[in-house]
DNA sequence: GCGACAG
DNA sequence: ATCTTGTCGC
């Protein structure tokens, strides 16, 4: 079946009910050595129609860059919460088939289950993709959580109507959480692991990080260089 | 009706 | 997401 439909905002939100359904928990890969690991980020300029994307494939543990795939395309849906997916998918999607080497797993800027009717961008990608996803947000759409302690490696689940959808997780001393949840074909305590192992230095994920890099030289013209 | 609201 | 300079802190 069509996984990502032209719809309106409205067709949307129904049909994320139906696609919520297919989503599988379950851990991820263990970090022994030598896999292929994912991030996937969006780009648009100020008030432009075109949007970017790029997804960096990176070898765990060297973290040595694999593969860039890159995506242009004009903007078909316009940003509503909850319905990111829509907006950004078709740019991703681009960035995935332009890739040589598909990972074992992609980290996805936004949010997984932690969404209103659990079908957060990573989600969906997920099922795009029939790959595992890990959400990574920088900030909250739905849930609550207890405040956390200031040292890095801290957490708190995070809660929506009695559910549990999600981690705040503090991947750097003094710094605000991200907000990790498990996309397609994960779970939530394997991939806060990865999460906390992908951030050694930085409040980001790596691979999101490279992606955020990627998608913004793309954006900018100045693909060369890397 | 009001406030919230990934990127 | 984007725009935008300097600046505080390790």
């Amino acid at each position: 079946m069509n996984l990502l439909p032209d719809l309106t905002p409205k067709e949307a939100v129904q049909f994320q009910k139906v696609l919520v359904e297919m989503i599988r928990f379950r851990p991820l890969p263990p970090p022994g050595g030598n896999l292929l690991i994912a991030g996937a980020d969006c780009s648009y300029e100020k008030r432009a129609t075109t949007g970017y994307a790029a997804i960096v494939v990176c070898r765990w543990p060297s973290m040595e860059i694999v593969d860039v795939g890159r995506g242009t395309a004009d903007i078909g849906f316009p940003y509503v919460p909850g319905l990111l997916s829509f907006r950004e998918i078709p740019l991703l999607q681009l960035a995935w088939e332009s890739l040589r080497a598909k990972p074992a797993f992609v980290v996805v800027d936004g949010q997984g289950m932690a969404h209103p009717r659990r079908m957060g961008l990573a989600s969906h990608a997920g099922l795009v993709w029939n790959t595992p996803t890990i959400g990574s947000a920088k900030s909250l759409l739905v849930g609550e959580h207890r405040p956390l302690r200031e040292k890095r490696g801290s957490r708190a689940i995070l809660k929506h109507q009695g559910e549990t959808i999600g981690v705040a997780l503090r991947t750097r001393e003094g710094v605000k959480p991200v907000y990790v949840s498990p996309g397609h074909l994960a779970d939530l305590k394997t991939a806060a692991q990865w999460i906390l192992r992908l951030s050694p230095k930085y409040r980001i994920p790596e691979v999101i990080r490279l992606a955020h890099q990627e998608v913004n030289r793309l954006r900018r013209k100045d693909l060369p260089a890397r």
